[in-house]
DNA sequence: AAATCGGGGGC
DNA sequence: GCCCCAGATTT
């Protein structure tokens, strides 16, 4: 029993087309060169996770050449780590880069780990971040799957405008009975086909508005050929809240912090640019910075960790 | 399964 | 103003 529908697209005849279109329209990033290390591709993997290819490019050119390696990044003051970081935002991500390079200094002899298992053991890494590094970094044929990736699948082969928010036990399978055969190149067309359906889903078949009069598969869509109907409500994003919120708040003292100068306690709860926030919410957000060590306070002053 | 965690650029 | 972006971790 084929697992496709009488009107999806067969991969065999996907796979190609995209692969093609590819490798004459991919973009050059600094992560896919063949010089680029490993480590390069990890530290990218972990910038991207939930934040733009464009915002990521100049804080990795500065991360590698400050850190090029797991121990140079292991070796770093926290404080720089974090204001290296920037803007990036999730600041937690870039102390879990920094204790994942530790681990491999510990673990793995300075080097980024080869296998899912290992990658998946080390702090900031999921399921989808172990799977890349692996199949990016090391050509190991795994099953790549991220935001792009699921919405192409679900355009291109299921029919629905959008994949829907959880990663269900259906789409999985799907994701694995896509990937190519590794015997005959041992997962080269595997890794090519990880790469270009993630970046045919960032520059063509976009969430918001697709580019499928310039798409190579337009012809073979599912979605297309259903009429391209919009997204049902299930598959509506509720979008995240963003002002008030303690995230904002988190940020705000996390920018003032990074402008490098220790601040009274006092002075830091009240200086911020939120008029709206309380002083219990200014407060709190304080005390959770301070238990995610993406903070420290010594002497009634606060400031990056280890600056004090 | 749902909540939490940043921030900015595109529309 | 709303929406989305190469997710991970905790509850």
């Amino acid at each position: 029993m084929s697992a496709f529908s009488p009107l999806a697209p067969l991969p065999a005849e996907v796979r190609p087309r995209v692969i093609g279109w590819f490798e004459e329209q991919a973009r050059d990033l600094p992560w896919r060169r063949p010089e680029c290390t490993p480590w390069g591709v990890m530290v990218s993997e972990v910038m991207l996770q939930q934040t733009p290819v464009s915002r990521v490019l100049p804080r990795w050119e500065e991360w590698m050449r400050r850190w090029p390696t797991p121990t140079a990044t292991a070796d770093a003051p926290a404080s720089e780590i974090l204001t290296v970081w920037d803007r990036l935002g999730y600041p937690r991500r870039a102390l879990r880069l920094q204790a994942a390079a530790q681990a491999m200094v510990e673990r793995h002899a300075d080097e980024v780990p080869t296998t899912v298992e290992q990658l998946r053991a080390l702090p900031g890494v999921g399921e989808y971040t172990a799977a890349a590094v692996a199949s990016f970094a090391f050509g190991q044929p795994e099953v790549v799957v991220d935001t792009n990736i699921r919405r192409v699948h679900a355009r291109v082969f299921s029919g629905a405008a959008l994949p829907g928010k959880t990663y269900t036990a259906a789409q999985r399978k799907l994701a694995h009975e896509l990937m190519p055969e590794t015997a005959h190149d041992q997962g080269r067309e595997a890794c090519a086909w990880n790469a270009s359906v993630m970046e045919l889903g960032a520059l063509i078949c976009t969430a918001k508005s697709p580019q499928c009069a310039i798409c190579p598969v337009a012809d073979l869509c599912a979605w297309v050929a259903a009429g391209s109907p919009p997204p049902t409500e299930e598959q509506q994003t509720k979008g995240q809240a963003w002002a008030g919120t303690d995230r904002q708040v988190r940020g705000a003292i996390m920018a003032e912090l990074r402008r490098g100068e220790p601040v009274p306690r006092g002075t830091l709860l009240e200086s911020l640019p939120l008029s709206e926030a309380s002083s219990e919410q200014r407060l709190r957000c304080l005390e959770s910075l301070l238990r995610d060590h993406l903070a420290e306070e010594y002497d009634g002053r606060v400031a990056l960790p280890g600056v004090l």
